[in-house]
DNA sequence: AAAAGATGCAACCGCCGAGTG
DNA sequence: CCACTCGGCGGTTGCATCTTT
C-alpha cells in the first residue's frame, strides 16, 4: 500500500509530452503518464458521479485531469468503479475463469461479464500469473486451440449470432444498456444477452460440471424460474467465506455456497 | 543477510470497429 | 466511399513486493 503511493509521488511532477497519441483531437497535448495520485482519482470519481460514464475525451478535457480519455476510461474502469471487488480470486471465480477461458479463449471482458465485481484487467493479469506457467508445464493440451467439435460450436454461434442481427432479433443494443444498468447496481448479470445463454449452454454441454457444480441455471427456462422464486439474487455473491477446492474437475456440488445459498 | 527469481497488478500501447460528417 | 474520432479490447511492460535459495 505504502509503496503504491510513494510510485504515486515518484511520478507526481512527471510531464510527458505526447503528440498526437491515443485519443483526443488536441494536436499536442501534455497528457500526464503514470500512476493516479488520490486527487486525480478523486477529481475522476466526481466527474463521473456528476456526467456519468462515456464521452471520456470531454471527461479528460473537463475534469481537470490532464489524463488522456482513455487513461480516465481505464482507471475508472479497472479501479474506481463502483462495486468492484478488491482482494483474492476465489477458488470458485478461477473455477470460472478456466471454463469460460476454455470456451471463449483470451476473451477477457467476455469473461468478466461472468464475474461481477472483477475487472477484464483483473482476470487477465490472474490468468497469466496463475495459469501461463501451467500452459507451458503441460504444453500439449492447454496450447491447442479449441476443440475441433467446440471450435465448430464456437463458429456456428457466431454465425448464428450475425444472422440474428441481420435480422434486428436480437436487440442488442437494448440488452446491452440493459446489462449496463445491472452491472451498476452490482446485480446479477447472467442473462444480459441471448448469446450468453447460448454461451451457457455450450458451457453446460462441454463442461457439464462447473454449471452443476455452481449450481447455475442451465437453461433459460432454470433461470426464469429461478428469478421466479428469487433465487438468483445473490448468486454471483461468491465471498471469501468459500474455502473449498474446485480443483480436480470440482465433482462435488455440496461443497459450494452460492451467495448465501448452502447447496 | 543478500541476491535472484517469481508474483501481482496498475498502466500503457496498438489495433479494431462503430459512429459521424 | 472516405477520413476521422471515440470507445473498447487484448497484449505487453514496468516496477514494487514477496519468496526462495
Amino acid at each position: 500500500m505504502c509503496h503504491r503511493i510513494w510510485r504515486q509521488h515518484k511520478f507526481e511532477s512527471e510531464i510527458i509530452m505526447v503528440g498526437l497519441m491515443g485519443w483526443g483531437s488536441v494536436p499536442v497535448q501534455g497528457w500526464r503518464k503514470g500512476p493516479w495520485t488520490p486527487e486525480e482519482d478523486k477529481l475522476l470519481s466526481e466527474y463521473v458521479s456528476s456526467h456519468g460514464e462515456g464521452r471520456w475525451s470531454s471527461v479528460a478535457r473537463c475534469s481537470g485531469l490532464n489524463r488522456s480519455g482513455k487513461s480516465c476510461r481505464l482507471r475508472w474502469v479497472n479501479y474506481l468503479r463502483p462495486g468492484l471487488k478488491r482482494g483474492h480470486i476465489t477458488t470458485m471465480e478461477e473455477g470460472i475463469i478456466i471454463e469460460l477461458h476454455a470456451l471463449w479463449g483470451n476473451k477477457w471482458s467476455t469473461i468478466a461479464r461472468y464475474l461481477p465485481g472483477r475487472t477484464d484487467n483483473e482476470i487477465k493479469n490472474y490468468w497469466r500469473t496463475h495459469f501461463k506457467k501451467n500452459q507451458k508445464q503441460q504444453k500439449p493440451k492447454a496450447q491447442q486451440p479449441l476443440e475441433p467439435k467446440l471450435q465448430q460450436q464456437q463458429q456456428q454461434q457466431q454465425e448464428d449470432h450475425e444472422i440474428k442481427l441481420e435480422n434486428g432479433k436480437m436487440g442488442e443494443a437494448q440488452g446491452k444498456q440493459e446489462a449496463i444498468s445491472m452491472e451498476d447496481q452490482c446485480l446479477p448479470v447472467m442473462y444480459q444477452e441471448i448469446d450468453d445463454h447460448q454461451a451457457r449452454q455450450q458451457v453446460a454441454s462441454m463442461y457439464p460440471t462447473i454449471l452443476e457444480d455452481l449450481c447455475l441455471p442451465v437453461t433459460y427456462q432454470d433461470h426464469l424460474q429461478g428469478e421466479d422464486q428469487g433465487l438468483w439474487g445473490g448468486l454471483w455473491n461468491l465471498d471469501d467465506t468459500i474455502d473449498h477446492t474446485i480443483s480436480g474437475g470440482g465433482n462435488s456440488s455440496q461443497n459450494y455456497y452460492n451467495g448465501g445459498y448452502i447447496f
